[in-house]
DNA sequence: GATAAAATAT
DNA sequence: CATATTTTAT
């Protein structure tokens, strides 16, 4: 349906169109200066250019047009890796689920009780493990609205592009949650929960796209801001906590892998094996200048900005400063007592419904 | 039981 | 805002 409309719309705009189409170009060589940095920019553009010509020329072959840098691939460094084995399963919030094949038997279990609770997830098909239901094309976003007017025609693109092709399919309602509006759940029970830790946040990759995405108008993860990003990620409901804490997981997650795109052929530029990790000789130059004095883990920028943790060579591993054992000092602290608070696992009662916190993500 | 992810605390 | 620590879910 979308699709029609869509392919409507460009009739009527040919026009606009162009220029739309100029202006990601002009968008891409823009990017294409970091393709490290904005890979999935890189990767989205594209796309949709791609797209917008096929709609503007009929179905043309045109594969002349990729100016290169493809080794796009890359993005989201973080997400994929996760292979569905641990089958990340938050999908709720946005009902990411279109991780095509997912599903799976990872649900079934948990759908059951969780389908109560989820007060979002507005998506009955989900709720249907049928597996058939591909539909992976174009699905509607019902986005709450805050979507610019680009952005969504690009998604659109992106959609019925089939982008991803191979792996990720990546299809699937996007929803970035916007209502859902996890915090006080019910207007009907009690606000008095005062206090409740707040219910995890999902980050569906949907929700991780939008980050990626302010991200990289932010230019990269190291320069932008919490609050910066969560305002460009334009989702409601999402807190500046929220957006810290990912910010923290990204930025360490991306230190530790640098994106292995080896392609397989030793590139340029050989890397050197150091400690445990692989480090791209001016960077291992870098860290050499440094001279890193703690006994832990060294980061070292390199100029293309990519973080590359460097563990202090073994040999002289002088200070063996004992990481952080704070945790028990000896018991000395009688008042240490501290919360130990029984788990209270008094229930005694054979149910074993715990996790009163309805939350799960 | 280990670990990743999110929440919360400095 | 950045990091560190703690809690929670897998």
């Amino acid at each position: 349906m979308v699709s029609m409309q869509f392919h409507h719309k460009m009739h009527s705009h040919k026009m606009e169109f162009r220029d739309y189409i100029l202006a990601l170009e002009e968008e891409k060589k823009k990017i294409q200066v970091f393709p490290r940095d904005l890979p999935l920019s890189l990767e989205l553009v594209t796309q949709a250019i791609e797209t917008c010509k096929q709609q503007l020329f009929g179905t043309q072959s045109e594969c002349s047009e990729q100016t290169s840098t493809d080794e796009g691939l890359v993005f989201e460094e973080f997400i994929p890796i996760k292979k569905r084995a641990l089958s990340p399963d938050c999908d709720e919030n946005d009902e990411e689920d279109d991780d095509d094949e997912e599903q799976h038997s990872s649900h079934k279990m948990k759908s059951d009780w969780l389908r109560s609770v989820q007060l979002w997830n507005p998506n009955p098909s989900s709720a249907k493990e049928d597996v058939p239901r591909k539909t992976n094309v174009v699905e509607v976003k019902r986005n709450g609205g805050a979507f610019q007017p680009f952005h969504k025609e690009e998604i659109a693109a992106e959609k019925d592009n089939a982008l991803e092709s191979d792996k990720a399919p990546t299809s699937s309602p996007q929803v970035p949650a916007t209502s859902s509006t996890e915090p006080v759940p019910e207007s009907g029970s009690k606000k008095d929960d005062k206090g409740q830790r707040k219910q995890r946040r999902c980050w569906s990759q949907e929700l991780h796209k939008r980050f990626l995405h302010a991200l990289q108008q932010l230019g990269g993860s190291n320069s932008a801001t919490p609050k910066q990003i969560r305002e460009l990620m334009k989702v409601d409901g999402l807190t500046n906590d929220e957006v810290k804490s990912h910010l923290q997981k990204f930025r360490l997650h991306t230190r530790r892998s640098p994106i292995i795109h080896n392609n397989s052929n030793s590139h340029t530029a050989p890397m050197f094996l150091v400690g445990n990790i692989y480090v791209q000789p001016q960077e291992y130059a870098a860290v050499a200048t440094k001279t890193t004095v703690s006994g832990e883990l060294t980061t070292v920028t390199t100029p293309t900005g990519i973080y590359a943790p460097v563990a202090t060579h073994p040999s002289s591993t002088t200070t063996v400063i004992k990481p952080k054992s704070k945790k028990f000092e000896l018991s000395e602290n009688s008042h240490s007592v501290e919360r130990v608070v029984a788990h209270s696992n008094s229930p005694a009662s054979s149910c074993s419904t715990h996790t009163p916190t309805t939350s799960r993500c």
